[in-house]
Parts: C-alpha cells; structure tokens; sequence
DNA sequence: GCCCCTGTTAAACACTCGTTTAGAACGGTT
DNA sequence: AACCGTTCTAAACGAGTGTTTAACAGGGGC
C-alpha cells in the first residue's frame, strides 16, 4: 500500500508512478483481474498513459514481472558473490528470507506469474535459473542429495510467506511480527545448517 | 484438463458438470480472470444455469473452495487417524504430498484463493487448522521448536510443485515423471525423519 | 511569427463481464 | 383436461474492459 503512495509523491515521474502503482496493482489482484483504469488511478493519470508509455497492459506486466525477477535474482546472486564457500548456503538461505521479509509485494507477483503463465515461466526460468544453478553446482557438486535439499530450503522459506494468513491460527500470533520474523530467521539458518551437515 | 471433459461426459448432471468444470476454470485462471460464460461452455450449459444453480458466480466460487479445503483436511485427518504417534510425522507429510501430486488442481485452486483473499482465509482458517493444531499438539506437545518445524516441512513439500514450472531447468528433468515424483516422496520422508530426531 | 515534437486529456470504440428476465419445454398431479 | 413446479434457453441490461482517437497545451528551433 505505502508503495504506491508515497513513491508516487516523492518522484513525479509519469512513467515511474504507473510501473509502482502496477506493481502493487498486479501483485494484489494478478493480471486478469487487475483494470488498467485502477492502476491509472493508483497512478493519478489517465489509462491512456499506459499505452502511451509502454503500449498496452501485457507489455507493461511483462515490465514489471522482469523488473522484480531481477531484483530478486540479483539478491541470490550478491549473496553468493559475498564470500567463499564457507557458510554459502545459510547466506543463500537468509538472503532469500530477507528478500520476502522486505519485499512481500514482489513475492505475490512472482507466485502469481508463476500460477497464470507457468508455460512462459518455463521457457524464461533457464536464463534465471541457469547461472545460479552453475554457481551452486561450482560449490556443492552436482550431487542429487544437494539439489534436493536445496528445493526443500527454498520451499520452507517461502513457505511461511505463502501460508502466512493460514499461520497466524496455527502459531497462536502474527507472523509477521518483528519478534516472530527474528525466531523464523534463526530457525532457518539452523536448518539451513542441520541439512549441510546430514549431506557430508 | 481431464478433469473438466471426462467427468462431465461420465455424470451428466448439470450441476455436476458446472462444479467441476468450475473447479478447473477457478484453479486456472484465478476468481477474478475467470468468467462465468467459460466455465458455461466447458460445462456445456449457459452462463444462466449457473446463477440458477448457485446464485452467482460469487457463490460458486465459495462452494468451489469449501469442497476443496475439506478434501485437503479429510485427507490430513485421515493420516492423523490412521494409527498411533510411532511415525506420524511421516505419514502427515506423506499424505500432504500423495494429495498434491494427485489434486494438483485443488492446490492451484487454494494458493489462489491464499493469494486473492489472504484476508478471508484467515477468517476461516481457524475451522480447518485447528482441529489440526490440536491434534498435533496432543502428539508433539507445543513446543515452538516443532510448529516451526512443521511449517518448513509444509513449505518443502508445496514448494515442490509450485516452483514446479523452474525447477525443471534447475533439476535437469521433467519434475513430474514419475521416477522423479518418487525420488522427491522419498526424500520428504527422510527429511521428516531427520528433523524429528533434531528435536529429540 | 510559425512549426514540430512531446506529454496529456477526455471522449469514444467495440467488446466482455455478471446478472436478470421472459418464455418455452417437460413430467407429474389433480 | 388444465395446472403446477422444475429445468433450461435466448435475449437483453447496464457496467466495466483494453485500446484508439482527436484535440489540446507548451516549450524549443528556425
């Protein structure tokens, strides 16, 4: 919600505000269900600037889709270039973590995407997945067990996300609270280091 | 896919046909993308017998999600009931994976409905996890450290098919053969088990 | 002065949406 | 025979969809 405020009052950019108001828009509705007219709104413009900038709502989905897929590729891959191979996959696992925490927005999209178009996703995940994968392989090997464990990482961190309003019943308190946030993080990072060791 | 041609030409009945047909169309396309003139046609009725036999589109959305949320749950139930606390972990997990590879159309349909209306999930959330909730806690008393433990496992097994449309370039095979899908279910089971040794 | 280009607006376009309505067909009851 | 409720169809309704269009400002170059 504060994402597409007050970034549109602090820069005035026409174009700048229709990709954030976008991007709240997409991520809380998904593409079919999200109106053009409400982003334009969102926006304080008119829906024909859409067009006008980016030439239609698909193409400005598709902008904004690959904007956050960069942005959170981009965090996975800092996190593998910030040190050796020592602790290299609780970095991983924390810079994922931190991704959700601080960008909840962009994690809807992405599992939207992921659910509307899994076809193209498809097609486009090897340019994504495809230098991560080589990273991870130069530091675990290409053993089974390692790709296996880090499916099951990825899944559990973004699990408590995508479960989130289901948690808050089963936990007995809000999730997303800082103090609930800080034990989920070291709860991963224990884990992350328990699954290291059973592979050795 | 099959699942909205072949059951219809088995029953005939009108409503059954528009349910599952429905059910297909939502787990699709999402509630909002959706319309009620597809979900017609797939059904090989009109948009009217719809209103007429649920009242809106709204409202068949509604019996749509319920039918599947329980299914989910009987199946947990099911697990929980089938015998005593020796290898319970194992068997819950199990069960959650065995429903996912079976209705991975129910849980296309209930990440969607997490997604559009987090807010009402969370409403109902404590009819479904609580007896749940209990039933865990009489096992595993509540210790913070196994509630957080389950919902990484949770996450583990569902990340598995949703991140299914990237995880093909990152496994290096289809993620859904058969042989692939047994590896996976042993994989859950060892790590259930290596978990539940953690916290002994 | 005039002209061109960029940014913006409001109106209109054709279309789809969910829902409502009037009426027809049908089987069973009286 | 006439009547009834159920099931179904086809058409229409108003609202909202993405996109296009024509007109309009305003600044810089000639």
């Amino acid at each position: 919600m504060d994402s597409s405020t007050i970034p549109a009052a602090i820069s005035d950019g026409v174009r700048e505000r229709i990709l954030s108001a976008a991007r709240a828009e997409f991520a809380q509705c998904g593409f079919g269900a999200a109106s053009v007219r409400t982003i334009a709104q969102r926006a304080e413009t008119t829906a024909a600037m859409i067009n006008y900038y980016f030439g239609g709502k698909q193409a400005l989905y598709d902008t904004v889709v690959a904007d956050a897929q960069g942005r959170l590729f981009a965090r996975l891959a800092a996190a593998i270039a910030a040190g050796g191979r020592e602790g290299l996959p609780v970095r991983l696992a924390l810079a994922h973590f931190d991704f959700l925490v601080e960008e909840r927005e962009l994690q809807r999209l992405l599992l939207r995407q992921m659910l509307d178009q899994g076809g193209a996703v498809r097609e486009r995940s090897e340019a994504l997945v495809g230098p991560l994968t080589r990273l991870m392989h130069e530091h675990f090997g290409d053993r089974d067990a390692a790709r296996e464990l880090a499916v099951s990482m990825f899944g559990a961190i973004s699990g408590y996300f995508i479960y989130e309003p289901v948690l808050g019943a089963f936990l007995g308190q809000d999730p997303l609270s800082p103090e609930r946030l800080a034990a989920r993080r070291r709860h991963i990072a224990e884990l992350t280091m328990l699954l290291e060791r059973s592979t050795q």
